[in-house]
RNA sequence: GGCGGUGUAGCCAAGUGGUAAGGCCGAGGUCUGCAAAACCUCUAUUCGGCGGUUCGAAUCCGCCCGCCGCCUCCA
């Protein structure tokens, strides 16, 4: 039985979805203003190991992103760079889209852009309004927080004012209450605006998530996610928005990533620890690592990112791949191995545990390595039954569904010029010959050239380095 | 000022009352002509500090110290 911790009742709860066989969810996407940073990914990722863990348990998925294109940061760097909004954000959504997929993360079957659903927000404003929810002031359209009264449900944020010491943002003069927010923002001059039965101007940046959410998912739906930082206001916010014009519970579970950290710190360009994907990955890092290092760590943990903890998931990785390799060209004995086909199954059950309690990912990465010594001993031995092995590699198939950092790896079909196998073969030629010199010779050559020979029982095998 | 999280070996970390998972690094060994890979063994008498509760605490309580966050755009 899967449990997660929902933000809105604080605690652990049986999850059940509200159609027996799938779950709609919605995540919260990015702003695309800028290349996306890997603590940006870390919630990405985990949102990713969701929907494939929902997979893993059985239902279908019905997955929901949006791209905010339309705020201050974009027309801001967009006019900076002289380039249409339009085609700037687009840029950086399939920047984002790229990133994303090399990190295999599975695309959310909608993904959709602020822009396209204006009508959608307008609808929703319209409601609000309906139900004394909005008001207008200097042109443009504000949410009264006062008229809801379960507003602070999720953040736990209270009504009363400001607290002195909190930092007040003094642009908001227009507002009957400080923590009203603006729905539809009156254009200034420059910007982009539509025109409304409220005037020209943009909706504000909570009404995305309410409108396209309900339009993709319905007015109550099963899981909202996101990074902590967006639980207030933002998700307070949709709350607000979406339950004062329906009347009905918004979402069912709240789930929220906490931040990553780098060396202990906060990430900050100034402080010179602040990564893209690409950085990584110009730096020489695998793909595959840096998602495994995104997920080893249980989402609702910090995570401390390191250089040195990358390096040893490189290193994991490479562990795990050659381990794949070497079970699916192992040789298979005829006798059964009853005590190996009980390991295998506690494995399997230890990750379902490890995972149905709040995805702990931490303890499920200890179940796939208890298994692999399991197996790894059994290899080495040359035990292993024709049943362990497919048993074997059927578990691990289904734990990389979860992971999903093997299928980045190449399963290293690839095969070698003539020039280097005739090497291999005189190597071999060489060795049973007893003419260790020109053997290593051979083999210090082919290591120049990136690849490794490993001599086994069953005859000599490469890879590269 | 209000609210919240967290501090476990060189590094990343699981573990929320029953006597310290796992990974990476490191040391020794087995195998090998030598390697590589794999396997085996070792690597925190101890969980930020000091008190307290308990038969028993990393786990509960109190105080102190450190780090991170939300209250403003933010994954």
């Amino acid at each position: 039985m899967l449990r997660l911790y929902n933000t809105l009742s604080k605690r652990l709860e049986p999850f059940t979805p509200l159609q027996a066989d799938q779950v709609s969810m919605y995540a919260c996407g990015p702003t695309v203003h800028d290349y996306a940073h890997i603590g940006n990914f870390r919630t990405f990722m985990f949102v990713d190991l969701l929907r494939r863990y929902l997979k893993f348990k059985g239902y279908k998925i019905r997955h929901v992103m949006n791209i905010t294109d339309i705020d201050d940061k974009t027309i801001r760097k967009s006019q900076e760079q002289g380039i249409p909004l339009k085609e700037y954000t687009e840029l950086y959504t399939r920047y984002f889209l790229e990133d994303l997929t090399t990190l295999g993360a599975e695309l959310p079957e909608h993904i959709v852009p602020a822009t396209e659903n204006i009508p959608e927000m307008i609808d929703l404003i319209k409601r609000l309004e309906a139900n004394g929810h909005t008001y207008v002031s200097e042109g443009s359209v504000y949410y009264r927080i006062a008229s809801f009264a379960e507003y602070g449900k999720l953040s736990g944020a209270k009504l009363a004012g400001n607290v002195a010491g909190a930092r007040v943002d003094v642009d908001e003069y227009d507002k009957e209450d400080a923590r009203d927010f603006v729905l539809w923002k009156a254009a200034k001059e420059g910007e982009p605006f539509w025109e409304t039965p409220y005037g020209r101007g943009r909706p504000g940046w909570h009404l995305e998530c309410s409108a396209m959410a309900m339009k993709y998912l319905g007015e109550s739906f099963d899981i909202h996610c996101g990074g902590v930082d967006l639980i207030f206001p933002h998700h307070e916010n949709e709350i607000a928005q979406s339950e004062g014009a329906t009347g009905r519970q918004f979402v069912r579970f709240w789930l929220h990533c906490e931040h990553l950290l780098v060396e202990g710190q906060k990430m900050s360009k100034s402080l010179g620890n602040y990564y893209t994907l690409r950085d990584l990955l110009k730096l020489g890092f695998s793909a595959s690592a840096i998602r495994l290092l995104l997920l080893s760590v249980p989402y609702r943990k910090q995570l401390n990112f390191t250089l040195e903890t990358l390096r040893g998931m490189e290193t994991r990785v490479k562990k795990l791949s050659d381990f794949r390799r070497r079970l699916k060209g192992a040789p298979t004995v005829d006798s059964a191995d009853t005590e190996l086909l009980l390991a295998i199954a506690e494995a399997r059950k230890a990750f379902e545990d490890a995972l149905d309690e709040d995805l702990n990912t931490s303890a499920a990465l200890a179940a796939v390595a208890d298994f692999e010594t399991s197996i790894n001993r059994a290899l080495a031995q040359g035990s292993l039954s024709l049943e362990c092995k497919e048993r074997a590699l059927r578990l691990l198939s289904e734990f990389d569904a979860v992971f999903g950092v093997l299928a980045l790896q190449s399963d290293e079909t690839e095969s070698l010029d003539e020039e280097i196998l005739r090497l291999i073969e005189e190597r071999t030629a060489a060795k049973a010959a007893k003419n260790y010199a020109r053997a290593d010779e051979i083999r210090r050559y082919l290591f120049e050239r990136g690849i490794i020979l490993e001599d086994t029982k069953t005859g000599v095998r490469w890879r590269r380095v």
